[in-house]
DNA sequence: GCACGAAACTTCAAGCTTGAAATAAATTTC
DNA sequence: GAAATTTATTTCAAGCTTGAAGTTTCGTGC
């Protein structure tokens, strides 16, 4: 049996054990807070915006197993979110020509100036929540957030 | 009208946006894949780990509330989640003395065992989650994060 | 053109999450 | 000590989320 006359240091894998901690905090209470405004302010949820979001990128509308793919989420809950939306008259369901399986996903044009508005708040927000970084900060942990994703894995 | 003769730079606001946005993809692709494993490898959920977690500090048992307040999410969530562990043997109610409103939620020997197993291998996945970042990245990584927390509110 | 596997969605059951309403017990006020 | 308020918890309805199972349609091989 070895003999440990000297101290050891705390492990690497506790040192980042409590950055996973601190990162989930961080990203929990901002994230927290998005839901609330959206909620109190908008009535509307972070999954809809989501969905709303990716939308607005795609004018022509993406097929609802693009969007799931794109937000990284399952196919049934699109499907819920768009159900929902459609609901509201944020989005519609457009058939696709030459493939009866699949549906487009769009945003109507209430949707468009509902998520304009949302957008808008959205970066007011996120600039008043983060505004303890400034712009170095924000640089040097953008490039720290993209070294955990490694070399692997593409997207 | 004013005429822009010059290039604007990008506001910040549109930075900090961007820097949410890394900083969610990131803590989200940690997240699931933390979920995945302890569902494939121990068939159980992130909920249940942070409840094990937050009883293992205490082994005398918290309150629901305290527990709630600990974790930061509601009330009826707590319950529901309590009462699944109980259902399966790893958490216990314990009245406490004096108050018959308040109820004691308590490890068995078996949800501590339980934890013990978990968080060992939560450690382990983090350490290779996390495995790019060297110490002096953890060290800057965390001290951003922490930045963002500003000089208001406590805790 | 038929059979069969793949693809695009939806449906479903189970669990997580919230805020609001309901219960019950303790505490404070008068 | 009765009434009113506060505190601790559970229940509830609604929505989000997943993986699995089910439908319908498409494409391919024969």
């Amino acid at each position: 049996m070895m003999s440990e006359l000297h101290r050891t240091p705390e492990p690497m894998s506790k040192t980042r054990l409590r950055l996973w901690l601190k990162l989930l905090k961080t990203s929990s209470r901002i994230e927290a807070e998005l839901r609330r405004r959206l909620r109190d302010e908008y009535g509307t949820t972070l999954p809809r915006f989501d969905v709303l979001a990716a939308l607005s990128r795609f004018p022509d509308g993406l097929k609802m197993s693009a969007l799931s793919d794109l937000l990284r989420v399952s196919n049934g809950n699109v499907t819920g979110i768009v159900d929902r939306l459609t609901q509201g008259g944020h989005t519609l369901r457009v058939a696709v020509p030459g493939d009866r399986r699949a549906q487009l996903a769009r945003l109507t044009p209430a949707g468009q100036s509902e998520f304009a508005k949302l957008a808008a708040a959205h970066e007011t927000w996120l600039d008043e929540l983060l505004t303890d970084l400034d712009a170095d900060d924000v640089a040097i942990l953008y490039d720290l957030l993209q070294k955990t994703e490694g070399t692997h894995n593409a997207q």
